[in-house]
DNA sequence: CACAATCTTGACTCCTCAGTCAAGTGTCTC
DNA sequence: GAGACACTTGACTGAGGAGTCAAGATTGTG
């Protein structure tokens, strides 16, 4: 962090962050110890903490990173789109694209959101998520192509269905990407009902109460 | 376990059962130590090790009563009712309400999840429930009440937004129970689309195929 | 080469915490 | 009240892990 490093350095920092995480989501952030790590590693215990000051910044990191990562990605999907909805729909394919891509990160999401020293990185990821979602349901909404209601709840019940779905099919069940995909879509889009529905964007006439 | 307990016994466990449950969900699972427990209760230590062989076990133990508790509720919030949506319904309502009146027991939920020890209990807990909204998710297909879709998949998507929006909703941005149960019932049945949709409840008329 | 900065070593310290145990107290039963 | 069983005590053990540090190796630079 505050020194310079050298191309080696910089190329030791990252293998320690790529081991780190790949073990952090397999056994376990607790089951994992530096001495484990800088075993695997073949070096010394100083190793890591000429990198990192401690264990905890080291998994921050792993979690900022790949937050960053993710909504980069979200964004170059959504890019270009006029419609709406059609943005919200894409957003969706590549979330679900970058979890089947890096699992282990998945799994890292989901320790983190379970325990209190890293469950406010999660929070605040998630918010940042639903508020890029807001401003696209917001103008779905005002173009009548869903129905009114509360664009934050919209959107985190979006992303409550896209962690779960992605967490039990893909990863316990081992279903097929396109699937879940389509699934995924079809849920947040439908709900349980309206395949008997009028077709996609009807402009909303009276809502009952 | 295996010893009987006497009156006094059964009321020092049950103690030991309901602090421990209150301090893993505020401080967390880690970074409550037994010595903690036992100190609160002013007890010595050799207490905890009479009722339970050890912390996980314990946890074990609060995390199985607590989702037998709440499946028993969602039971019994449904029992009588013929109409296989409206049973939906009225479990997704029983589950919101046992899950704001425990709330530390769905921080408990939510940290059993991400770790490696107990996350297996959380499958098999939330696939029962599935179990159980399948049975009645198959016969709303059947009666054209709702879109034709692998029951199992609408089942894990439910249980998303319920999870989900519980958690930002309820415990995060403190929104009323009522309309996040309303909200969270809404998105179920409608997705974002669907305003615009027949009434809740209404007899499947005709099913599209 | 010199000498400075980066990088590496690994034994060591410090601490926390789960779990044990031998000895003691309380309570129930006959 | 005597013996049996349930419960309690709290110092102790042992394991394990985070983080330190003084000394040494390697690399970059003038």
């Amino acid at each position: 962090m505050r020194q310079r490093l050298t191309k080696r350095g910089e190329q030791r920092r990252r293998q320690i962050v790529d081991l780190s995480a790949r073990r952090f989501a397999t056994q376990g952030y607790h089951a994992t110890s530096i001495t484990d790590i800088v075993n695997e590693l073949k070096v010394g215990k100083g190793v890591f903490y000429w990198y990192f000051s401690s264990k905890e910044e080291l998994f921050r990191e792993i979690l900022l990173t790949a937050q960053h990562d993710l909504r980069r990605l979200q964004q170059a999907a959504i890019e270009g789109e006029d419609d709406p909805l059609r943005r919200i729909e894409l957003g969706i394919r590549a979330s679900l694209d970058w979890l089947g891509k890096h699992r282990h990160l998945f799994m890292l999401f989901h320790f983190a959101a379970g325990d209190e020293r890293f469950s406010s990185m999660i929070r605040k990821g998630e918010q940042v998520a639903v508020e890029d979602a807001t401003r696209h349901l917001k103008e779905a909404i005002a173009a009548g192509q869903i129905r009114e209601a509360d664009p934050t709840v919209l959107g985190h019940a979006i992303l409550g269905v896209i962690n779960h779905l992605t967490r039990v099919l893909i990863f316990e069940l081992g279903e097929p990407m396109d699937r879940v995909v389509d699934e995924t879509i079809a849920f947040c889009l439908f709900g349980l009902k309206a395949s008997t529905c009028p077709s996609p964007a009807s402009k909303g006439p009276d809502p009952s109460d």
